[in-house]
DNA sequence: AGGGTGGTGTGATAAATATCACAGTTTAAA
DNA sequence: TTTAAACTGTGATATTTATCACACCACCCT
């Protein structure tokens, strides 16, 4: 298990008795780069706190696509999975572990207790819904109004952020996440490149622009 | 102004003291159908609470494109004017009364007050954004996967449980929302109405399907 | 070294949507 | 009643994206 150090570096805003509850009734657990942590349609029986790794948060389709739209890392939590009623625990999302992950499983039935107990529980809750909201406004944003050589742009630089400017992803990985089909990811870093914002190589390509 | 007794109708789950802080604090405004309540990129000053009427929320465009997300109705808050910290107070949406409306605008420096002392407005907080995160999962469901018939039929759907089966929109309306052409919808209808699903009149069509 | 596998490049074609052009039709206003 | 404005229908065409087909290349495996 974690120390209070551990956690209180994780998430610097709660109350001491707060840390003391999650020590004592959640589960640290590990999973593998790749891991699926969460499908749609998946009863949810624990909330989500990252705690090492990145995890990638997915809208899925019945047949099958998905859509990239944010990453999670230590520190935050997975929005979905902190339901406040027990009423309509589906999840709507698709999580998985980007690298090997560590995450904090807490019972949902603590989270009722907990937002009785803890102010400062309440604010994360808060504060995880909003960011993550904003994210979801982004998302829309770029997938009703733009066109994919701008939202591959978008997509690139999302990942640039998170893990630096060589992208090591494959083509078909990069048109899974966008719902797209690989040749269309090719020909528009084919592109990418001659514009001279992007310098390719097999497996992965480096991020110049800017 | 509002009694309490109005308040606790559609406000039905929060605290005694909070219902009076509301009517000492709030302004009750008005506003006429098609009246824009809130633009991307303005500043929120206050928070939004429904009290009479239905708002329509959108996901706007640099170039002037809009998207229609969800519907607000009485009893309801608009989740962006929630904000909790004051730094990033940027609308993310663009908001238009549907109906002529009412509403209670709240200055955003009782948001962290209330935060502190009210239990129920904290509930109220995260069930705002909880149901509002739920309705951009299903945005993107829909624009990230779908093709224009099924958005389109999804978004007559969300029209006809507010307002009946009687869509009292134009073609151009419709194509607004969902950020396309009039073209494409017209023909869109046309085919809808060959299959039997809707009875079309001017300015007008009925939603027969099911 | 040879062969298989997965990753990439690219043409050809199909499907979905956007755009332009214009005609017809209903409604509202003068 | 005439006229203008708004709404609708529809062809033609362009653009974007999806799909199919196949060639090539790098790497790993034995």
């Amino acid at each position: 298990m974690l120390s209070i150090e551990q956690l209180k570096i994780l998430f610097p805003d709660w109350e001491q008795g707060l840390y003391e509850s999650v020590l004592e009734n959640a589960e640290l657990k590990e999973a593998n780069a790749g891991a699926v942590l969460l499908k749609r349609g998946q009863n949810i029986k624990s909330a989500m706190l990252v705690v090492e790794g990145t995890i990638k948060l997915y809208q899925e389709d019945e047949e099958g696509g998905e859509y990239f739209m944010y990453h999670l890392n230590p520190g935050e939590a997975c929005a979905v999975t902190l339901v406040c009623n027990y009423h309509h625990e589906q999840s709507q999302v698709l999580a998985k572990a980007v690298t090997d992950i560590k995450f904090l499983a807490i019972p949902i039935t603590f989270m009722e207790k907990w937002l009785n107990t803890y102010k400062s529980w309440h604010y994360f809750v808060i504060k995880t819904y909003r960011s993550r909201y904003e994210e979801l406004l982004k998302t829309i944003h770029e997938v009703a109004f733009k066109n994919m050589d701008e939202r591959l742009e978008y997509y690139i630089k999302k990942q640039v952020d998170q893990f630096g400017v060589t992208v090591k992803l494959t083509h078909q990985d990069i048109a899974n996440d966008l719902n797209t089909s690989r040749e269309v990811i090719s020909r528009l870093l084919k592109k990418m490149e001659h514009n001279g914002w992007i310098k390719m190589n097999r497996n992965a390509f480096d991020w110049i622009k800017k």
